[in-house]
DNA sequence: AACTATTTATAAGA
DNA sequence: TTCTTATAAATAGTT
């Protein structure tokens, strides 16, 4: 339909195959909006040129993406299905772990135990008596660990207040030396209170350690 | 481009409509087809006629997924990747529920404690004991229903075979009756063995009270 | 992008 | 559906 016929094969020309393409998609396009409003048909009409280049008519009484669904659906399954299935698939598959893991733990806390036999209570019993054995165990340590913890500063307090009150001693025989300014109002007021409060003190630090043996977390550290 | 001009809007006649639809539903795959080949070009053509009949034409370079997949990279994003991205979350979400669940699970076997404190894992040995003493309940509960059942069928049991001796001490008493032909084949041989093993079988029976009391599963019915 | 000779598509009818 | 054919529409080559 032009001034000559052609053969349709590949136009080599660029220029030429440009034009073509531009005319006949004209075209192309005009037909499938005609065909869309004659026959009340729905038309999705997707194209690349060999340059990349991007056109599309799509029928207005729709939109691409409902006729891809609809094609899926129509040639049956693939394409996205196919993926789909299988992201349902470990959907399902996660869902049903997660839902053993649940009723484990629930058997593990006691409950929905209905379905199991003797054997297997009897298995879980055991397995849950090893494992608060173990949580046990690991109490005990962690309670040492903190304990020792705490017995080190101690140990590193009394002997940072033994130092001081040596130090304090040494001074207290240097009449030179001024008390209270030495800033610890601790052991001025002990020194205050006399001789046996010294150890009254003393003995309160040491104390700490069978406090601190319990489970309050303040810092023990001098004021 | 025919015998008359017609004008562009949807052909009310269904046959007509009909007929128009497959005549211009070739035309434009020609046109589809020529596109294709005079310009490189690469074009999907989908259509859905008003009666939902599907039709399609794609360039034998390319296939529809490549397209859409094409179509979609070229307009951006979208269609079905948030669809997807939504799925991925949802998953997302599972594992770690998952995870969760399972690090649960360990704590609850005594794994896994290094990073609770003191006051977890004090909180856990009680919530683990509670549950162990649920599921020895739930065990000893069990063992007593089981228990209780053989009882029964072990009484039902002697219930039955005192009858038969009963019945077989009566009928021995007649001495018109057949003894082998009873069918009782125990009997037959414990009253040919004397009255002394008579007592014997009954205390037979009567000891599967106590070794029913274990935890054999097989049904104590006579052979 | 417009023109137009010519080919092609197709409306109506069979 | 398919064929026919008069006519409308599309477009190849040109400007």
């Amino acid at each position: 339909m032009g001034r000559g016929k052609i053969e349709i094969k590949r136009i080599e020309n660029p220029t030429n195959r440009q034009v073509t393409y531009s005319k006949r998609r004209n075209g192309i396009f005009k037909k499938a909006q005609e065909l869309t409003v004659l026959c009340d048909a729905k038309v999705s009409l997707i194209m690349f040129s060999n340059t990349g280049k991007f056109h599309e008519y799509i029928s207005p009484t729709t939109s691409t993406k409902k006729m891809f669904d609809q094609y899926q659906k129509t040639l049956g399954v693939d394409l996205w299905s196919t993926h789909y299935a299988k992201m349902q698939e470990t959907y399902g598959k996660l869902k049903e772990i997660n839902n053993k893991l649940r009723k484990d733990i629930r058997q593990r806390m006691g409950e929905d135990l209905d379905d199991l036999g003797i054997e297997e209570l009897r298995g879980l019993e055991q397995k849950m008596t090893a494992a608060v054995t173990n949580v046990r165990e690991r109490k005990y340590h962690v309670i040492k660990t903190q304990t020792d913890t705490y017995k080190k500063k101690v140990r590193n307090l009394e002997e940072r207040h033994g130092n001081i009150l040596l130090d304090f001693e040494t001074r207290y025989d240097d009449p030179h030396f001024g008390l209270v300014d030495n800033g610890d109002y601790q052991s001025a007021v002990a020194l205050a209170n006399g001789a046996s409060n010294l150890y009254a003190f003393r003995m309160q630090q040491a104390n700490l350690q069978q406090t601190a043996g319990g489970f309050g977390s303040g810092d023990l550290t001098l004021a």
